[in-house]
This record gives structure tokens, sequence and C-alpha cells, in this order.
RNA sequence: GCGUGCGUAGCUCAGUUGGAUAGAGCGUUUGGCUACGAACCAAAAGGUCGGGGGUUCGAAUCCCUCCGCGCGUACCA
């Protein structure tokens, strides 16, 4: 990178002037104390580092400092100037003309780092109950999540996709109950769901079951006849796993739809089922982590920092959720995992400290489970906020990919950082226009693409009608690859500067998005890329009559385009070559 | 009450371990197509970084305190 380069020449100088006494009291320094930024004023430079934080050992002014390290820089074709602490840094055209070789050279793999600490990390996320569509605030775990996936595996590490299906507890026997209801609906029975508040939490109101209760009619008009349409006779249990799998099957689909590719779905009931439940159970038990109060058996969280203890097991002999949460983790880690990153919802945030306690209790690491909390989202229509949860204003995620589509989709819920609510704008998403910054991105690409057509295609005269040769030979156009001279690119154009810096930037925005997990810098990014883009478009000709240039620029552009689609690979959202 | 997240331009949001004149998009105003895609570009206006205190050469950023908003605070999942 640009930067590391930089901050190796000034730490380097560092050391020798240090050596030869220039730096005042200082008698070592230790590297990585100091950092490189981006001056916000460009008239500075490309890259700056402030040097004033070794004033205190050094005793001198921070000026002085910065002055006698520059002495022992050796600058080659690169600007150093220096102002009051810092020692500013202006790329020379080696650096840059290096940079559009190494993306023509790497393409899709540019920005990969060579060497990480690689980890085998299972991610977890959308995790919803098999009882209905999703909603729209799993769509943002869904793209979030799949992005995530993506952005780490690019970066090197090992990254497993789990769905955890929650298809084991109450909600299931709701479920079957509201099948119930709307199968004798369908048979023109005169039955509703009950109007009191209360009793209606037992139940799944939504239309969507509709669907489902024709199907199962149709499907078991034997069984049916058999009961004499009497549908108590059908074992509950027989509903519940009607409805559980359509749901499923729905779910499913529609993540395909979205581009959402889990490696594997795992069942909660499997996991009961297997006895790892009873094993994590038992063993907290041995350790007298368990005690019993009221009838329930509960365990000592608060010992392991939670803020109190958690019932585990109920006065009824039913377990809790957290039972068999605590066993999925402690299975995903037997499975071999170094890493686990599950991505909740901020309503599940008072379920950290007790899953990580669990693991604690049980001597695994808790540092391993890194848990992302995602702040909800709220739907805007007509430019008012809809809250979430209203059943009647309830609308589901197929509804919302169906009406701004998969792409627009993806990017709104992508883009903004993960602590925030999001606020999707329906109105605003479905715009093909200014306001909408999905659309500005793919235009830049398929406007980097229009501009390489127009070079390598042969064109017929408008008005003569004559076939004009392209501009550039395929063999002139392949030449791009080999190390021609592109310094002419930075003549007096600014514009190209600061095209080819922000192409440099993608490196360093892929580090800091994968370590810190935030998603969101992919998206500003590809933004402000595009924007670079199209302001060097404005400046300059990127055909012209000097053919030497037009290579130049055109690889500039064709550096431009692929790292475009590189980043919208990572969020999945498509590259259009034509709008 | 406690826990947690947020509060920055009219709106939606950036702001990387504390650093140079607090940034971007939208909206508003003005200008730019007989040339590679105007779904674009250029420029202007717009700020008490929620309020108050503190830490220091320096604070949107760290500490304290108060105010406002969201979420959570189950033997539900």
């Amino acid at each position: 990178m640009i930067k590391d380069y930089f901050l190796n020449k000034v730490e380097d100088a560092i050391e020798k002037a240090v050596k030869s006494g220039k730096l005042g009291q200082m008698t070592e320094y230790e590297k990585g104390t100091l950092a490189v930024e981006r001056p916000k004023n460009v008239d500075f430079g490309d890259y700056a580092v402030n040097v004033s934080c070794l004033a205190r050992t050094a005793r001198i002014a921070p000026p002085l400092i910065a002055q006698n390290i520059l002495e022992f820089i050796e600058k080659e074709d690169n600007e150093y100037t220096v102002i009051a602490g810092f020692i500013n840094f202006k790329a020379g055209n080696n650096l840059l003309c290096n940079l559009i070789d190494e993306i023509i050279k790497k393409k899709s793999l540019f920005g990969k780092p060579e060497k990480i600490d690689k980890e085998k990390i299972i991610l977890e996320y959308v995790s919803a109950n098999p009882t209905g569509p999703f909603h729209i605030g799993h769509g943002r775990w869904a793209a979030m999540g799949s992005v995530l996936a993506n952005l780490l595996k690019f970066y090197g590490h090992e990254v497993y996709q789990e769905f955890y299906i929650n298809d084991a507890g109450s909600q299931i026997q709701k479920l079957g109950n509201s099948l119930a209801i709307r199968i004798r609906q369908e048979l023109g029975e005169k039955v509703d769901f009950p109007t009191d508040e209360t009793e209606r939490k037992n139940y799944y109101p939504g239309d969507y079951l509709i669907p489902v209760a024709k199907e199962f009619i149709e499907r078991n008009a034997e069984i049916l006849k058999q009961v004499q349409n009497d549908i108590s006779l059908i074992p509950l249990q027989t509903l519940c796993d009607f409805a559980k799998d359509y749901e499923e099957k729905v779910q499913r689909d529609l993540l395909e739809k979205f581009r959402v590719h889990f490696d594997n779905f795992y069942s909660e009931l499997t996991l009961h089922k297997s006895g790892k439940v009873d094993e994590c159970v038992n063993k907290l038990k041995e350790s007298g982590k368990i005690y019993k109060k009221d009838g329930a058996d509960w365990f000592k969280s608060s010992d392991f920092g939670d803020d109190q203890d958690r019932v585990i097991k109920k006065a009824d002999g039913a377990n809790t959720y957290l039972t068999a949460d605590i066993a999925y983790h402690i299975d995903k880690l037997n499975r071999g995992f170094d890493r686990m990153i599950d991505i909740w919802g901020a309503d599940h945030h008072g379920y950290v400290a007790r899953v990580k306690a669990s693991l604690a209790a049980l001597g695994r690491d808790p540092d391993k489970l890194e848990i992302l909390l995602g702040q909800l989202v709220n739907l805007v229509v007509n430019g008012e906020e809809v809250r979430m949860g209203k059943r009647k204003n309830m609308v589901t995620l197929e509804d919302l990919i169906d009406d701004v589509g998969v792409d627009a989709t993806r990017f709104w819920m992508t883009m903004r950082n993960i602590d925030t609510t999001l606020d999707f704008d329906i109105d605003l998403a479905k715009k093909n226009s200014d306001e909408n910054p999905v659309f500005y991105v793919q235009y830049a690409h398929a406007r980097a693409c229009s501009i390489i057509r127009n070079v390598i295609n042969e064109k017929i005269d408008t008005e003569s009608g004559k076939t004009v040769p392209a501009v550039l030979s395929e063999a002139e156009y392949k030449d791009l690859t080999e190390n021609f001279d592109k310094s002419i690119l930075f003549g007096n154009i600014q514009d190209a500067r600061q095209l080819v810096l922000k192409l440099e930037e993608y490196k360093s925005m892929i580090e800091n998005s994968a370590k810190t997990r935030q998603v969101y810098t992919i998206c500003r990014y590809v933004q402000e890329l595009a924007s670079e883009f199209h302001s060097f478009y404005n400046a300059v000709r990127v055909i012209n009559d000097d053919k030497q240039l037009t290579k130049a620029r055109l690889a500039l552009v064709y550096s431009v385009k692929t790292v475009l689609n590189n980043a919208l690979e990572l969020l999945a959202v498509t590259a259009p070559e034509r709008m």
C-alpha cells in the first residue's frame, strides 16, 4: 500500500535520525507509534504523518522534529513537505502507475491481503422462527450477514454460514393451532381467531396461513374424508409439521432470491433429540452451576458476568430457549470453529451476557463468540415512519423486494452503520434517480463499460454510413495489461490523481471493514469511487486524438470498472454493463 | 430505576488509536450537453457537533453530569 510505503520511509528515517542524535533526547523509536492519515485539505498532499506526539520524549518543538526526520528520507520521485508537526507526502507517478498495473494484473483479487491470521469462522444470522414470512427487519440481517460472509472470505478467512431454525418451542404449537383454524375456515366452517387480546396471542392470525390451509386440504383429501372434515381428529403434530415445512420452504426460497446462501440450516429440534442439550445441562450440574428455586432449575450466570441468574429448566420441566442456545454454541465450538460470529437484533441484547456466561461456565473462551447487535429497521412510507410489529402495517421482506428490487433492497439494508436504526424509505429506494445511491454507483460502472466498448468496437458513422475502425485494436487493448508508461495521465490533471488514490483506498477499506465487521463502509466506498470517476470523466476526454493518452486513460477506466465490480460483488449487487 | 444504542447542516448520515479550515448525499440557488451515456458534472448558501462542566498544547472524539429518543429488562422464542 502506498501509505505503508510512506510510513516505512518515515519510520526508517526516524531510526536514522535517532542514531544521529537529531531527535533530541529520544534514544529509541518503536515502530507503530505513528499512523498515516489522509489530510482533509488536498493541498497538503495525499498522506500525512503527525509527529507531534514525539515531542514529549524528544523535548524539541514538533516542526523541528519533522524537519530533522525529513533530512533522512530518500525522496525518489515523491514529494515531501513539512508544515508544523506534519510530514506531508505526495505520491509520485511511479507509485500511482504501479497501482493501476496492480489492479489490471490482479483483477478480482485486487485488495486481497497476502497474509492474514486466518480463522475458521461460523457466521450465524437471520435464524428466524419457521412460523411465517420474513419481515423487513430480517432483511437487514440477511443482507449484512451475507455481505460480511463475502467480505471475510475475500479477506482470507474460512467462513461457514449457518441459519439456526427455532423449530422446537411453543411457537410451533401456536402455528399448528392457527393452521387448524384456517383449514376449518377453508372447509366452510364459521370460526375465527379469538378476539380477546390475551388469547389471541396464542395464534398467528396473519393471512399467510390461508394458502397453507388450501394446500393442506388439497394434499390430504383422503385423510379429511376419513375424519369427515373434523380437524380435531387430526393429530396437532401433523398440522404443526405441515405448516413448519411449508414456511421453511418459503423462507429458503426467499433467501435464494435475495442472494443469501447458507451452508447449513441447523434445526433446534435435532439438537434436543441428539441429547446435546441434556449433556450441557448435566455438565453444568456437575460443576455446581445449577440450583433449584421455585421448582425451576437456575443457572448461576451471575458468577460469570451476567447481572442475574437465569432459568434453564422451567417448573413444568421444559427447557428454556437459553438452554438450547447454550448447547448450540458449544456444538459450534465442538465442530472445530475458531470463532463464532452471531448477528442479532438489538431486541436480544439482554441475551449476550447469559450466553457468554454459559460458555465461561463450561470452560470455554467467551471471547470466541462475537455478537453483532443490529439496531432495528423502520419503514418509511410517504415520508412517515411505520412502526414495526403492528400487524396490519406488516410489510414482508418479499413485498419489499418485489417492490424495490433485490439490488436496491440489499444496498439500502447494508449502507448504514449497524449501530443506527435504519430508516428504509420505500419511495426513495424505488426511484431510479439521483436520490438513489444504488443507481448512481451502477451508472458509473455502466458508463465505464460503455467507454471501453466505444474504444474497442468498430462503429458505423451515422452520416456516411461507413464503418469506422475501432480506436484501439484488440492487440492494443490487451496491451493495457503490459507495463507501458501511464505517467502522462498525471500531467496537470488533479482528477486522475484523486481517482487513483481512491482506488488505492480500496485496500485499506477492505482491511478496515473486515476487521471491524462494519460492512456499510463498502457502500460508502463505492459511492465515493463512483463520484471520483464521474468527476474524472467530466474533466477529461478518455477517447482523444492522442493514442498513447487514450490508452493510459483507458487503463484507468478499466481499473475503476474492475474495482467497482469487485466491490459490488461483495455486496451481491449487480454491476450492469448497460442500463 | 437498571442495561444498551443513538443525538453532528432543512432531511438521511460519515467522521478510522484525541490533531491542520467539522465532511458527503439529498433538498435549495446558480452554471454546464452539435464530443466518449446529463441516471452526470461544477459552484454557492447552510453548523453553539443535544446542554453544562472537566482532562490538555489540542476534544465531535476521553471522563462526569443533565436532557431527549429507540430497544431490552420473562419459568416467550
